[in-house]
Parts: C-alpha cells; sequence; structure tokens
DNA sequence: CATAGGCATCGACAGCTGTCAATATCGATG
DNA sequence: CATCGATATTGACAGCTGTCGATGCCTATG
C-alpha cells in the first residue's frame, strides 16, 4: 500500500473542494476510508502515532513505546499491529529491536479527505 | 460543544505543526480526538455525513438519507444520533421533517489534528 | 549451544457495536 | 379527535474489540 488509498479526481484534488463536500462518497470510498479511521480511532492508537511521529528521526521502538503506557506488552503490540496493518505504520526490525515510522502516503489520504473541511464555513 | 475540542497553543497552532509532530498527545487530548473519531469510522456514517455535507443547503432530511441507504430507518436513526451525540452533527425539527447539518466545529477540531500532517517529508 | 531478553502470537473473556422488528412519540391533517 | 406519516426509542442478538496471561520465536551474547 504505498500509493494514496484515495483516488482523487483533478476537481476533487482543487484546493478548496473534497470529496465530502463536492459529492457524496462513493460506498467504496467510505470503506476505505473507514478502515484507516478504525484503526486512528482508539486512544492507545493515536497516542502511538502521536509518539512515533514526534519521536527523534521520526521513528520509535517498541520499547520506548511499551514505556509510555500502563499496559502489558502484548497488548501495546496487538495496537502496533493494527496500525500496521492499516498501513499507518511502517515496521523495520533492527537487531533486537523493532522500529516503527509513519506512513505518510496513509496518512494523506485521510488528510486529504478531512483537510478541506477546515475552511468551509 | 460549539468550541472547538481539542485546545492548542500557540505553538501547535503554527502552520506547520500539529500536536501530533510537535509532541506526543496527552492521554486527554487522545481521548477527545478518538471520541470523535470513533464516530467518524464506520462507513455508513461517513456517507451520511458527506451526504450532508454535499447536499444543497449544507442540510439534509432524514427522509432523504434513508432512501441513500439499504437499511431500516431505525438503523439510520441510530447513526444519525452517534454523530448527533459526538457535536458532529446538528438536529433541527421543522415540522414533520429533521434536518441535520454539520457543526463545523467539530470537524475543525478533527481537521486540525490531522490536516499539519499532510505536508510533512 | 544454553540462556536471556525483545517482541509477536494465541486463547480467553468481558464489553461494545451494528443491525433489525416492534413500538412509541409527535406534529399535521381531515 | 382519529388517523397517518416521519423519526426516535427499545430490546434483542450476533459479531467485533480491547485487554490480559501464557507461550513461542528470534537474536545477541556468554
Amino acid at each position: 500500500m504505498s500509493k494514496s488509498v484515495l483516488e482523487l479526481t483533478p476537481v476533487e484534488t482543487a484546493a478548496c473542494c473534497s470529496p465530502m463536500i463536492q459529492e457524496p462518497l462513493s460506498i467504496d470510498q467510505a470503506d476505505q476510508v473507514s478502515t484507516l479511521l478504525k484503526a486512528l480511532a482508539d486512544p492507545v492508537r493515536l497516542r502511538l502515532m502521536s509518539l512515533v511521529l514526534s519521536h527523534e528521526g521520526g521513528e520509535a521502538c517498541v520499547c520506548d513505546l511499551n514505556d509510555a503506557f500502563e499496559l502489558s506488552q502484548p497488548t501495546i503490540s496487538h495496537h502496533l499491529k493494527v496500525l500496521h496493518e492499516a498501513g499507518l505504520l511502517e515496521r523495520e526490525k533492527r537487531g533486537v529491536w523493532v522500529y516503527y515510522r509513519a506512513d505518510h502516503d496513509a496518512l494523506d489520504s485521510i488528510a486529504a479527505l478531512i483537510s478541506p473541511l477546515r475552511a468551509s464555513r
């Protein structure tokens, strides 16, 4: 999933407009976007994303992430898996440690839908 | 809930930065944002939002919305209630009909978090 | 090669979620 | 005031989700 999930027509790509304002989302578009939003719509996973994004180098080791929560290690591992399978986090194993970094294509897919709603009246 | 749910410091409001990049989300911020995202993270509710947003006048009658889905009337009513209670849709009864329109403050709260992620790297 | 530690997977379980049929509510209208 | 039509509420149920303890896998290191 290296390409943006949400395919936009030229009209939809215009600065002012989003598929959500320009015209109703198709069923397929809604399914794709909701998959991404479901992955993000959890307080633990939001904090995981923000920890990775704000960490130096834009990546964080699982060991660091575990320490930021009062949750069991399997639970954090589960949340990281959800984010990874949704395409929001990339995983890289280096030696004993596993590092996660944000996948900006997936973030773009969400932002492309949500951002244009901001300025509209 | 007429005020933005997500309070931003001046630094966070700067054009380039989001709380998610600038520094990790607080637990409270994550809880608030995830509440909004949970309401939005459903294909039916995404389509409902887009139908309301793209409808002329920025509002839509429940009767129109029901016709757009092959779901029972109580199910659509349930989804509208979820969006309304999350603060994403405003409800107004006029005569026999009920009209829904988007609450742009709530949409701003989400966009303020997500939009800045778009340009980053 | 035995051990230790970092991380993932498995199995279980309580709680939440989406859906529907049935029913209630409420305003318009005859 | 009796009825009808537009929405909401209720109750029920299957399926999904977040969490944990136990366990497995893999890599470094002695």
